[in-house]
DNA sequence: GTACGTGCAAAGGTTTTGCATTACA
DNA sequence: TGTAATGCAAAACCTTTGCACGTAC
């Protein structure tokens, strides 16, 4: 948690549950999880302060911001390059931690200032698929 | 038009609207822009029935449901394999006609049944970049 | 001590729903 | 004619905001 020290916030233990239960966290839950799961701890936790904290840690960097899932924002502490496959069923995200090295030809002539990119991969979970196949 | 004819859905007058303005439209539109383009010819038109007609044609696969704008969902006409380019200031986003021919390698085990994938890049365009400057 | 964060509730924006009416096929 | 679509308003849902109070630094 130390690593946090320096990052222009203020440590106070909401912010320091949000990060401890983001830490490692593979699920790339929503605020609404975010918020249940802290709140175990810390009963007073508003949605206010679990939104506010993921934009500050968001726009400094130590999270990210995911839009795959059309219904709701998701949020991944690994800010590594790293793209991702969701289930179009149960919506299930899982990490592809590879490196695809696409780039837009500026052939194409858009003259944008390009800052990024990232992956969405679309498919159907082991689970769904079983469950389908009833 | 004709072309829609036999895609399974009754073809009234608000759908030809929704239809004929999609067509061809490189704008990447929201189902407000698509409400308040087509309320112009039919005054009565609903929210309720743009939202229905895109989500009927969505499934029907004649367009496409867009996440690559986290404040709302845009719609495409162009079913076409294709990626896309969003200006993260002011949301313009273009098309990337171009096959990467990205794949997820059976050997992370996710055993998921892919379905397609989507690339979205992210930059500044031309006039924000400017604005930018100033 | 002060700037920043918290918590509550209310508001904002997008999307969905229920239901009576209408119209395509 | 019968099934499906429309239109309206209300509701649901996620996210943001205003503001008084509290706290990390």
């Amino acid at each position: 948690m130390n690593k946090y020290r320096n990052i222009g916030l203020k440590l106070t233990p909401q912010r320091l549950a949000i990060l401890g239960y983001l830490e490692g966290n593979k699920e790339h839950p929503s605020a609404e999880e975010i918020f249940r799961a802290v709140s175990e701890k810390y009963p007073t936790m508003s949605f206010a302060t679990v939104y506010n904290t993921l934009a500050a840690l968001s726009k400094k960097g130590n999270i990210l911001e995911l839009t795959i899932d059309p219904d709701k924002r998701r949020y991944d502490p690994n800010t590594e390059n790293h793209n991702h496959l969701i289930c179009i069923s149960c919506k299930k995200i899982v990490d592809i931690c590879l490196d695809y090295k696409v780039v837009v030809p500026e052939s194409l002539g858009y003259d944008f200032e390009i800052t990024g990119n990232h992956i969405e991969f679309y498919g159907i979970c082991p689970a769904c698929k079983q469950q389908k196949a009833v």
